[in-house]
DNA sequence: TCTGGGGTCCTAGGACCC
DNA sequence: TCTGGGGTCCTAGGACCC
Protein backbone atom coordinates (compact mmCIF):
# COMPACT_ATOMS: atom_id res chain seq x y z
CA UNK A 1 0.00 0.00 0.00
CA UNK A 2 1.30 3.34 -1.11
CA UNK A 3 0.55 6.79 -0.26
CA UNK A 4 1.16 9.83 -2.45
CA UNK A 5 2.34 12.50 -1.06
CA UNK A 6 1.07 14.98 -3.35
CA UNK A 7 -2.71 14.59 -5.33
CA UNK A 8 -5.75 14.23 -3.36
CA UNK A 9 -4.95 15.41 0.18
CA UNK A 10 -8.27 14.59 2.83
CA UNK A 11 -6.01 16.18 5.59
CA UNK A 12 -4.33 19.70 6.11
CA UNK A 13 -0.52 18.99 4.99
CA UNK A 14 0.06 22.18 2.77
CA UNK A 15 2.35 24.87 5.26
CA UNK A 16 2.48 28.33 3.64
CA UNK A 17 5.75 29.94 5.76
CA UNK A 18 5.98 33.43 5.88
CA UNK A 19 8.38 35.83 6.99
CA UNK A 20 7.49 38.54 9.48
CA UNK A 21 8.14 42.20 8.39
CA UNK A 22 11.23 40.49 5.90
CA UNK A 23 13.52 43.28 4.82
CA UNK A 24 13.04 45.12 8.64
CA UNK A 25 13.60 41.98 10.45
CA UNK A 26 16.85 40.81 8.47
CA UNK A 27 17.59 45.10 9.72
CA UNK A 28 16.83 44.55 13.27
CA UNK A 29 18.63 40.82 13.16
CA UNK A 30 22.13 42.64 12.04
CA UNK A 31 21.98 45.91 14.34
CA UNK A 32 21.08 45.27 17.68
CA UNK A 33 20.23 49.03 18.10
CA UNK A 34 17.44 48.70 15.88
CA UNK A 35 15.84 45.64 18.11
CA UNK A 36 12.63 46.76 19.85
CA UNK A 37 12.18 50.22 18.00
CA UNK A 38 10.37 50.97 15.05
CA UNK A 39 12.31 50.47 11.90
CA UNK A 40 11.22 51.71 8.00
CA UNK A 41 13.16 50.18 5.13
CA UNK A 42 13.72 52.25 2.29
CA UNK A 43 13.01 56.69 2.42
CA UNK A 44 11.05 57.90 -0.81
CA UNK A 45 8.33 54.76 0.00
CA UNK A 46 8.11 52.56 2.74
CA UNK A 47 9.79 48.53 1.37
CA UNK A 48 8.83 47.48 4.74
CA UNK A 49 8.05 48.58 8.35
CA UNK A 50 9.05 46.48 11.84
CA UNK A 51 6.18 45.77 13.71
CA UNK A 52 6.76 48.30 16.10
CA UNK A 53 6.68 50.72 12.84
CA UNK A 54 3.41 48.91 11.91
CA UNK A 55 1.62 49.68 15.22
CA UNK A 56 1.81 53.45 14.80
CA UNK A 57 0.25 53.01 11.38
CA UNK A 58 2.87 52.56 8.68
CA UNK A 59 1.92 50.19 5.73
CA UNK A 60 4.26 49.19 3.08
CA UNK A 61 4.61 51.19 -0.25
CA UNK A 62 3.06 54.13 2.14
CA UNK A 63 5.29 57.37 0.89
CA UNK A 64 7.92 57.87 4.00
CA UNK A 65 6.46 61.96 4.36
CA UNK A 66 3.26 59.89 5.35
CA UNK A 67 5.13 57.11 7.38
CA UNK A 68 7.23 59.73 9.54
CA UNK A 69 3.80 61.68 10.13
CA UNK A 70 2.58 58.95 12.02
CA UNK A 71 5.87 57.14 13.63
CA UNK A 72 8.07 60.62 14.28
CA UNK A 73 10.05 58.29 15.93
CA UNK A 74 10.78 55.28 13.30
CA UNK A 75 14.56 54.72 12.33
CA UNK A 76 15.06 54.65 8.23
CA UNK A 77 17.05 52.80 7.23
CA UNK A 78 18.68 52.46 3.23
CA UNK A 79 17.61 48.93 2.04
CA UNK A 80 20.61 46.71 1.23
CA UNK A 81 18.75 44.01 -0.93
CA UNK A 82 22.22 41.62 -1.37
CA UNK A 83 21.44 40.55 2.86
CA UNK A 84 18.07 40.34 2.17
CA UNK A 85 18.39 37.87 -0.97
CA UNK A 86 21.58 36.20 1.16
CA UNK A 87 18.71 35.84 4.27
CA UNK A 88 16.04 34.40 1.85
CA UNK A 89 18.60 31.91 0.41
CA UNK A 90 19.62 30.94 3.85
CA UNK A 91 15.50 30.18 4.74
CA UNK A 92 14.54 28.14 1.88
CA UNK A 93 17.81 25.64 2.72
CA UNK A 94 15.83 25.47 5.96
CA UNK A 95 12.48 24.91 4.23
CA UNK A 96 13.93 22.25 1.59
CA UNK A 97 16.15 20.06 5.06
CA UNK A 98 12.14 19.70 5.94
CA UNK A 99 10.50 18.85 2.65
CA UNK A 100 11.98 18.38 -1.18
CA UNK A 101 8.70 19.90 -2.32
CA UNK A 102 9.34 23.61 -1.28
CA UNK A 103 7.48 25.80 -4.17
CA UNK A 104 8.78 29.79 -3.93
CA UNK A 105 6.35 32.21 -3.83
CA UNK A 106 8.65 35.40 -3.56
CA UNK A 107 12.01 36.15 -1.67
CA UNK A 108 10.04 35.77 1.72
CA UNK A 109 7.26 32.64 1.26
CA UNK A 110 6.98 29.37 0.35
CA UNK A 111 4.35 26.30 0.32
CA UNK A 112 5.82 23.23 1.62
CA UNK A 113 3.83 19.92 1.42
CA UNK A 114 4.42 18.07 3.82
CA UNK A 115 1.58 15.15 3.42
CA UNK A 116 4.25 12.32 2.77
CA UNK A 117 6.65 12.75 5.83
CA UNK A 118 4.39 11.39 8.11
CA UNK A 119 6.13 8.42 9.51
CA UNK A 120 9.43 10.05 9.08
CA UNK A 121 8.58 13.47 10.27
CA UNK A 122 5.28 13.33 12.04
CA UNK A 123 2.27 15.19 12.04
CA UNK A 124 2.17 18.55 9.68
CA UNK A 125 1.67 21.39 13.16
CA UNK A 126 4.39 19.19 14.36
CA UNK A 127 6.27 20.05 11.71
CA UNK A 128 5.25 23.30 11.10
CA UNK A 129 6.45 24.19 14.66
CA UNK A 130 9.58 22.47 14.39
CA UNK A 131 10.09 24.33 11.09
CA UNK A 132 9.69 28.10 12.98
CA UNK A 133 12.30 26.81 15.62
CA UNK A 134 14.79 25.88 13.13
CA UNK A 135 14.28 29.15 10.96
CA UNK A 136 14.56 31.03 13.91
CA UNK A 137 17.76 29.61 15.37
CA UNK A 138 19.64 29.02 12.35
CA UNK A 139 18.60 32.63 10.48
CA UNK A 140 17.27 34.13 13.15
CA UNK A 141 14.02 35.38 11.73
CA UNK A 142 10.78 35.21 12.65
CA UNK A 143 8.26 33.30 10.24
CA UNK A 144 4.55 32.73 10.54
CA UNK A 145 3.03 29.39 9.13
CA UNK A 146 -0.39 28.57 7.87
CA UNK A 147 -0.74 24.87 7.55
CA UNK A 148 -4.47 23.60 5.82
CA UNK A 149 -5.48 20.96 2.99
CA UNK A 150 -5.37 23.71 0.12
CA UNK A 151 -2.88 26.08 -0.77
CA UNK A 152 -5.20 28.88 -0.44
CA UNK A 153 -6.42 28.02 3.13
CA UNK A 154 -2.77 27.39 3.99
CA UNK A 155 -1.62 31.50 2.50
CA UNK A 156 -5.04 32.89 4.45
CA UNK A 157 -4.45 30.70 7.31
CA UNK A 158 -0.67 32.54 7.58
CA UNK A 159 -2.13 35.79 6.90
CA UNK A 160 -4.24 35.45 9.62
CA UNK A 161 -2.01 34.24 11.92
CA UNK A 162 0.59 36.93 11.58
CA UNK A 163 3.58 37.52 13.45
CA UNK A 164 5.05 34.86 14.70
CA UNK A 165 2.15 32.65 14.63
CA UNK A 166 1.24 29.38 13.74
CA UNK A 167 -2.34 28.10 12.39
CA UNK A 168 -3.64 25.12 11.79
CA UNK A 169 -6.89 25.05 9.48
CA UNK A 170 -8.77 21.74 10.19
CA UNK A 171 -10.81 20.27 7.29
CA UNK A 172 -13.55 19.83 8.62
CA UNK A 173 -13.63 23.68 9.99
CA UNK A 174 -12.74 25.27 6.41
CA UNK A 175 -16.04 27.04 5.19
CA UNK A 176 -16.17 28.12 9.38
CA UNK A 177 -12.64 29.94 8.96
CA UNK A 178 -13.05 30.88 5.61
CA UNK A 179 -16.70 32.68 5.42
CA UNK A 180 -16.45 35.59 8.12
CA UNK A 181 -13.23 37.04 6.66
CA UNK A 182 -13.38 40.41 4.18
CA UNK A 183 -13.20 39.92 0.68
CA UNK A 184 -9.78 41.27 0.56
CA UNK A 185 -8.18 38.31 2.09
CA UNK A 186 -9.11 36.13 -1.03
CA UNK A 187 -5.57 35.52 -3.74
CA UNK A 188 -6.16 38.31 -6.27
CA UNK A 189 -8.52 40.74 -4.45
CA UNK A 190 -7.27 44.26 -4.46
CA UNK A 191 -8.37 47.75 -4.38
CA UNK A 192 -10.23 47.63 -7.47
CA UNK A 193 -11.98 44.38 -7.06
CA UNK A 194 -12.65 45.38 -3.71
CA UNK A 195 -14.80 48.22 -4.56
CA UNK A 196 -16.51 46.13 -7.72
CA UNK A 197 -17.55 43.80 -4.96
CA UNK A 198 -18.66 46.44 -2.59
CA UNK A 199 -20.65 48.02 -5.23
CA UNK A 200 -22.78 44.46 -4.95
CA UNK A 201 -23.26 44.49 -1.72
CA UNK A 202 -20.40 41.93 -1.07
CA UNK A 203 -18.09 42.63 2.14
CA UNK A 204 -17.28 38.93 2.74
CA UNK A 205 -15.75 35.66 1.35
CA UNK A 206 -19.30 34.03 2.79
CA UNK A 207 -21.08 36.77 0.43
CA UNK A 208 -18.83 36.25 -2.18
CA UNK A 209 -19.95 32.34 -1.87
CA UNK A 210 -23.65 33.33 -2.00
CA UNK A 211 -23.23 35.02 -5.76
CA UNK A 212 -24.04 32.66 -8.76
CA UNK A 213 -21.17 32.95 -10.87
CA UNK A 214 -23.04 34.14 -13.44
CA UNK A 215 -22.81 37.64 -11.05
CA UNK A 216 -19.34 37.06 -10.78
CA UNK A 217 -18.36 36.65 -14.44
CA UNK A 218 -20.52 39.75 -15.53
CA UNK A 219 -18.99 41.99 -12.60
CA UNK A 220 -15.30 40.68 -12.83
CA UNK A 221 -14.78 39.13 -15.77
CA UNK A 222 -14.12 35.60 -17.06
CA UNK A 223 -10.37 35.16 -15.46
CA UNK A 224 -10.83 37.09 -11.43
CA UNK A 225 -14.73 35.75 -11.87
CA UNK A 226 -13.95 32.07 -11.98
CA UNK A 227 -11.05 32.30 -9.63
CA UNK A 228 -13.01 33.96 -7.11
CA UNK A 229 -16.15 32.08 -7.14
CA UNK A 230 -13.73 28.83 -6.72
CA UNK A 231 -11.74 30.26 -3.74
CA UNK A 232 -14.82 31.53 -2.00
CA UNK A 233 -16.26 27.34 -2.45
CA UNK A 234 -13.10 26.47 -1.05
CA UNK A 235 -11.61 24.79 -4.47
CA UNK A 236 -8.44 24.71 -5.02
CA UNK A 237 -6.96 21.76 -6.73
CA UNK A 238 -3.39 23.36 -7.39
CA UNK A 239 -0.27 20.94 -6.09
CA UNK A 240 2.69 22.32 -4.40
CA UNK A 241 5.20 23.00 -7.31
CA UNK A 242 8.95 22.18 -7.12
CA UNK A 243 11.31 23.72 -10.01
CA UNK A 244 8.88 26.30 -11.40
CA UNK A 245 10.79 29.39 -13.67
CA UNK A 246 10.07 32.74 -13.40
CA UNK A 247 8.76 33.86 -17.12
CA UNK A 248 10.65 37.26 -17.25
CA UNK A 249 13.52 39.16 -16.41
CA UNK A 250 13.95 42.64 -15.80
CA UNK A 251 15.19 45.90 -13.95
CA UNK A 252 14.36 49.50 -13.58
CA UNK A 253 14.88 52.38 -12.22
CA UNK A 254 13.08 55.97 -10.34
CA UNK A 255 14.16 58.82 -11.64
CA UNK A 256 13.43 62.03 -10.11
CA UNK A 257 11.20 64.39 -11.21
CA UNK A 258 11.91 67.12 -13.69
CA UNK A 259 13.25 66.68 -17.31
CA UNK A 260 15.34 64.11 -18.54
CA UNK A 261 17.58 64.75 -21.82
CA UNK A 262 17.74 61.69 -24.55
CA UNK A 263 21.64 61.18 -23.20
CA UNK A 264 20.54 60.77 -19.75
CA UNK A 265 17.71 58.45 -20.55
CA UNK A 266 19.64 56.57 -22.51
CA UNK A 267 22.75 56.13 -20.43
CA UNK A 268 20.34 54.61 -17.82
CA UNK A 269 19.24 52.25 -20.66
CA UNK A 270 22.39 50.80 -21.15
CA UNK A 271 22.99 50.22 -17.17
CA UNK A 272 19.66 48.67 -17.20
CA UNK A 273 20.25 45.81 -20.15
CA UNK A 274 23.72 45.47 -18.73
CA UNK A 275 22.32 44.27 -15.11
CA UNK A 276 19.32 42.30 -16.73
CA UNK A 277 21.58 40.83 -19.81
CA UNK A 278 24.08 39.91 -16.94
CA UNK A 279 21.31 38.34 -14.68
CA UNK A 280 20.06 36.75 -17.54
CA UNK A 281 23.35 34.70 -18.51
CA UNK A 282 23.90 33.80 -15.18
CA UNK A 283 20.92 31.80 -15.06
CA UNK A 284 21.05 30.51 -18.46
CA UNK A 285 17.99 31.88 -19.60
CA UNK A 286 16.96 33.73 -22.80
CA UNK A 287 14.15 35.36 -24.21
CA UNK A 288 12.54 36.94 -27.19
CA UNK A 289 10.02 39.65 -25.72
CA UNK A 290 11.76 42.88 -25.06
CA UNK A 291 9.82 45.15 -22.78
CA UNK A 292 10.28 48.83 -22.07
CA UNK A 293 8.44 50.37 -18.99
CA UNK A 294 7.15 53.92 -18.63
CA UNK A 295 5.97 55.67 -15.64
CA UNK A 296 5.75 59.51 -15.89
CA UNK A 297 5.31 62.47 -13.46
CA UNK A 298 1.52 62.27 -13.55
CA UNK A 299 1.77 58.89 -12.72
CA UNK A 300 0.31 57.16 -16.05
CA UNK A 301 2.37 54.52 -17.35
CA UNK A 302 3.25 52.94 -20.58
CA UNK A 303 4.81 50.20 -22.40
CA UNK A 304 5.88 49.03 -25.56
CA UNK A 305 7.27 45.50 -26.24
CA UNK A 306 8.85 43.76 -29.04
CA UNK A 307 9.40 39.85 -30.07
CA UNK A 308 12.77 39.05 -31.43
CA UNK A 309 12.86 35.97 -33.54
CA UNK A 310 15.21 34.52 -31.41
CA UNK A 311 15.75 34.33 -27.80
CA UNK A 312 19.29 36.07 -26.61
CA UNK A 313 20.67 37.15 -23.57
CA UNK A 314 23.62 39.11 -25.40
CA UNK A 315 23.57 42.91 -24.27
CA UNK A 316 24.07 44.55 -27.80
CA UNK A 317 21.00 42.16 -29.30
CA UNK A 318 18.91 43.28 -26.03
CA UNK A 319 19.96 46.83 -26.36
CA UNK A 320 19.52 47.59 -29.96
CA UNK A 321 15.57 46.33 -29.07
CA UNK A 322 15.27 49.19 -26.07
CA UNK A 323 16.93 51.66 -28.18
CA UNK A 324 14.13 51.36 -30.79
CA UNK A 325 11.39 50.67 -28.10
CA UNK A 326 12.28 54.35 -27.01
CA UNK A 327 12.36 55.46 -29.86
CA UNK A 328 8.96 54.59 -30.33
CA UNK A 329 8.23 56.05 -27.10
CA UNK A 330 9.95 59.36 -27.47
CA UNK A 331 6.54 61.22 -28.49
CA UNK A 332 5.02 59.63 -25.51
CA UNK A 333 8.20 61.16 -23.64
CA UNK A 334 7.67 64.42 -25.14
CA UNK A 335 4.04 64.77 -24.81
CA UNK A 336 3.44 63.73 -20.73
CA UNK A 337 5.90 65.79 -19.48
CA UNK A 338 8.59 64.48 -16.59
CA UNK A 339 9.48 60.45 -16.86
CA UNK A 340 9.75 59.26 -13.36
CA UNK A 341 10.53 55.20 -13.72
CA UNK A 342 11.91 53.93 -16.76
CA UNK A 343 12.53 49.71 -16.96
CA UNK A 344 12.93 46.60 -18.90
CA UNK A 345 12.31 43.34 -19.16
CA UNK A 346 13.22 40.27 -21.09
CA UNK A 347 9.93 37.87 -21.31
CA UNK A 348 9.60 35.13 -23.16
CA UNK A 349 11.94 33.02 -21.35
CA UNK A 350 12.80 29.59 -23.13
CA UNK A 351 12.52 26.32 -21.08
CA UNK A 352 14.73 24.48 -23.12
CA UNK A 353 18.53 25.51 -22.62
CA UNK A 354 17.99 26.56 -18.90
CA UNK A 355 18.95 25.02 -16.18
CA UNK A 356 15.65 23.05 -14.72
CA UNK A 357 16.08 22.73 -10.90
CA UNK A 358 15.67 20.00 -8.84
CA UNK A 359 16.14 19.24 -4.91
CA UNK A 360 19.61 18.66 -3.56
CA UNK A 361 21.81 20.30 -6.00
CA UNK A 362 20.43 17.57 -9.29
CA UNK A 363 20.17 19.81 -12.56
CA UNK A 364 19.09 18.65 -15.79
CA UNK A 365 19.03 20.41 -18.68
CA UNK A 366 16.16 19.50 -20.23
CA UNK A 367 15.15 16.84 -18.04
CA UNK A 368 17.13 13.66 -17.71
CA UNK A 369 17.07 10.58 -15.82
CA UNK A 370 20.18 10.95 -14.49
CA UNK A 371 19.48 14.15 -13.21
CA UNK A 372 16.22 12.68 -11.45
CA UNK A 373 17.92 9.76 -9.92
CA UNK A 374 20.15 12.18 -8.07
CA UNK A 375 17.79 13.63 -6.92
CA UNK A 376 15.66 10.97 -5.74
CA UNK A 377 18.95 9.30 -4.29
CA UNK A 378 19.30 12.74 -1.92
CA UNK A 379 15.72 11.79 -0.76
CA UNK A 380 16.71 9.28 0.23
CA UNK A 381 19.45 9.70 2.03
CA UNK A 382 18.11 12.89 3.75
CA UNK A 383 14.61 11.23 4.61
CA UNK A 384 15.43 7.43 5.25
CA UNK A 385 12.46 6.28 2.96
CA UNK A 386 12.24 2.83 2.77
CA UNK A 387 10.63 2.98 -0.77
CA UNK A 388 10.62 5.73 -3.53
CA UNK A 389 9.04 5.92 -6.54
CA UNK A 390 9.91 8.55 -9.33
CA UNK A 391 7.57 11.10 -10.25
CA UNK A 392 7.70 12.73 -13.82
CA UNK A 393 9.16 15.75 -14.32
CA UNK A 394 7.88 17.68 -17.06
CA UNK A 395 8.72 21.75 -18.20
CA UNK A 396 7.06 23.84 -15.29
CA UNK A 397 4.15 22.02 -15.01
CA UNK A 398 5.15 18.90 -12.44
CA UNK A 399 6.41 18.93 -9.08
CA UNK A 400 9.59 17.35 -9.74
CA UNK A 401 11.10 14.34 -8.18
CA UNK A 402 8.13 13.32 -6.37
CA UNK A 403 8.91 10.29 -3.49
CA UNK A 404 6.31 8.33 -2.46
CA UNK A 405 6.50 6.69 0.75
CA UNK A 406 5.08 3.21 2.15
CA UNK A 407 2.09 3.94 4.31
C1' DT B 1 -1.01 59.34 -1.01
C1' DC B 2 2.00 60.63 -4.84
C1' DT B 3 6.21 56.06 -4.77
C1' DG B 4 10.43 50.90 -5.12
C1' DG B 5 12.10 47.02 -7.43
C1' DG B 6 10.99 43.05 -8.52
C1' DG B 7 7.35 39.84 -10.60
C1' DT B 8 2.49 37.25 -12.18
C1' DC B 9 -1.77 36.71 -14.76
C1' DC B 10 -5.67 38.40 -17.63
C1' DT B 11 -7.95 40.98 -21.48
C1' DA B 12 -8.80 42.71 -25.91
C1' DG B 13 -7.80 43.91 -30.52
C1' DG B 14 -5.25 43.03 -34.68
C1' DA B 15 -2.46 40.18 -37.82
C1' DC B 16 -2.14 36.03 -39.78
C1' DC B 17 -2.97 31.10 -40.75
C1' DC B 18 -5.84 27.10 -42.15
C1' DT C 1 -14.64 37.19 -54.53
C1' DC C 2 -17.18 36.71 -50.47
C1' DT C 3 -18.01 34.51 -46.22
C1' DG C 4 -17.33 31.48 -41.80
C1' DG C 5 -15.15 29.28 -37.82
C1' DG C 6 -11.17 28.35 -35.19
C1' DG C 7 -6.62 28.92 -33.71
C1' DT C 8 -1.98 31.23 -32.45
C1' DC C 9 1.00 35.04 -31.78
C1' DC C 10 1.94 39.81 -30.76
C1' DT C 11 1.13 44.25 -28.47
C1' DA C 12 -0.58 47.39 -24.92
C1' DG C 13 -2.72 48.01 -20.84
C1' DG C 14 -4.53 46.79 -16.25
C1' DA C 15 -4.88 44.52 -11.77
C1' DC C 16 -2.54 42.32 -8.42
C1' DC C 17 1.26 40.27 -5.38
C1' DC C 18 5.39 40.80 -2.10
Amino acid sequence: MFVRISGTRTDASILHADLDAFFASVEQRDNPTLQGRPVIVGGGVVLAASYEAKAMGVRTAMGGRQALALCPDAVVVEPRFKAYTRASHDVFEVFRDTTPLVEGLSIDEAFLDVGGLRRVSGEPAQIAARLRAAVLERVGLKITVGVARTKFLAKVASGVAKPDGLLVVEPDRELEFLHPLPVQRLWGVGPKTTAKLHALGVTTVGQVAGLDEATLLTALGQGSGRHLHALAHNHDPRAVQVGKRRGSIGSQHAMGRGQHSLAEIDAIVIALVERVGGRMRKAGREGRTVMLRLRFDDFTRASRSHTLARPTAQTPVILEAVRDLVATARPLIRDRGGLTLLGIAVGNLDDEDGQLELPFGARSAPVRDAALDTAMDGIRERFGAASLTRGVLVGREQRAAMPILPD
